[in-house]
DNA sequence: CAGCATCCGCTTTGATACTG
DNA sequence: CAGTATCAAAGCGGATGCTG
């Protein structure tokens, strides 16, 4: 194994989760929960089948991720993130956060997956009213529907429909995340070719206020 | 260069931080403010001359790091980081945080410095009487001694030495930091080669309470 | 000396094919 | 389904040389 050969916390930790990868496979972990091998090798377009045998082997090792073999009727092996592989978490949420003015930029190669945009929506949206009533909105944008719901305090965002929801919002991804970040108005979204439906003072609920669209220009700190 | 090529603000962080080093150099900017090259390299035992050099270049087309040419009386070039660049300090204090029980491990290959020390301590401890007077500790451990000092209800800590520190810990920096961090406590620290001058309540200021020392074990989530 | 660029051998990654 | 095997390409580490 390849080391930094500090005695330092950040390089130590970047001898563990400092590899290509790595931490996107700990994405997946996280926002699937214990997975099947080709369910996790679907949700990492472009890796090498060997290269996550060997990352999923390290990540055991270093006691992130365990390995669990289903008993026969199921026989299938799963892996799952361990309360230390899970502790990630928060490096995770910071990362998405700091990576969110890259989202201004979309290249046409890019895949999107809605569950990308789910878990980082989470990290970026929160509940500006916890005592009101529970709302519910939905995204039809990427590949699968979006529930974003705002429970106990919290904003949850998972795949999903919901029958009535309070408001929708369709179209493109990257203006739907723009407006939810806060950093277009709806008419601006709407420009972009963004559909809406239902009440649009739902969205102030959960919008955030950032105030920097310019992957160069925006200061996170 | 090499992209995930997904639409995804974790895997677009990724592709701008991920590389080798990076994170390394952003760490050396951070604790040192604006930096000469050979100062960066000297900070970074290791690396590759070329690879500074093309990591810096990278980080400068990111919008990370500025080039700046002192005027001809000094004559020299400097790096900073910009605000974008600076925005990764919170990524970073998470990487620390999670990285913190990997130093019970210390290699005997592994290069220590106080500066790092002193960095990650700033992550890891906090004062928990704000209103209190100000507390300031000495460290000597690693290359320099350090010192810690609330202020502001913030701890510090910093190379440095000071006339009358209230509390001083001298010996080898895992016990020392074991303790500071709250996995052992200062009996057991002693016998592991610590030696304490003053006060030692002062300690129990800013020490913090993880109760994990293990890296196999510990659930930082 | 500060700030690189070049060259070379080794390691890691990516793409594909194949297997129990 | 859950990998292993193979091989070419890219990235990295170390040494050395160049330039103002």
């Amino acid at each position: 194994m390849r080391t930094y050969g500090e005695y330092c916390s950040l390089a130590k930790s970047l001898d563990v989760i400092g590899n290509r990868w790595t931490l996107l496979i700990v994405r997946e972990l996280l926002l699937r929960g214990p997975s099947r091998y080709t369910d996790l090798r679907e949700g990492l377009p472009g890796i090498a089948t060997n290269l996550l045998a060997e990352r999923l082997r390290e990540l055991e090792e270093e006691g992130l991720v365990a390995r669990e073999e289903a008993p026969p009727p199921i026989a299938t092996t799963l892996f799952r993130l361990t309360p230390r592989g899970g502790g990630l978490r928060p490096v995770i949420e910071r990362l998405i956060l700091w990576g969110a003015p890259l989202m201004t930029v979309q290249d046409p190669k890019d895949v999107v997956r809605s569950q990308w945009l789910a878990f980082a929506l989470e990290s970026m949206l929160s509940d500006h009213e916890p005592q009101g009533p529970a709302v519910t909105i939905e995204l039809r944008t990427g590949d699968q529907p979006i529930l974003i719901e705002t429970r106990d305090g919290d904003v949850k965002a998972r795949l999903g429909s919901a029958e009535r929801p309070d408001a929708m919002l369709l179209g493109p991804p990257k203006p739907i995340l723009g407006f939810l970040i806060g950093w277009i108005e709806l008419d601006a979204a709407e420009a972009a070719g963004v559909r809406r439906e239902g009440d649009p003072g739902v969205f102030e609920r959960v919008r955030g206020l950032s105030a920097e669209p310019s992957p160069a220009a925006a200061g996170a700190g």
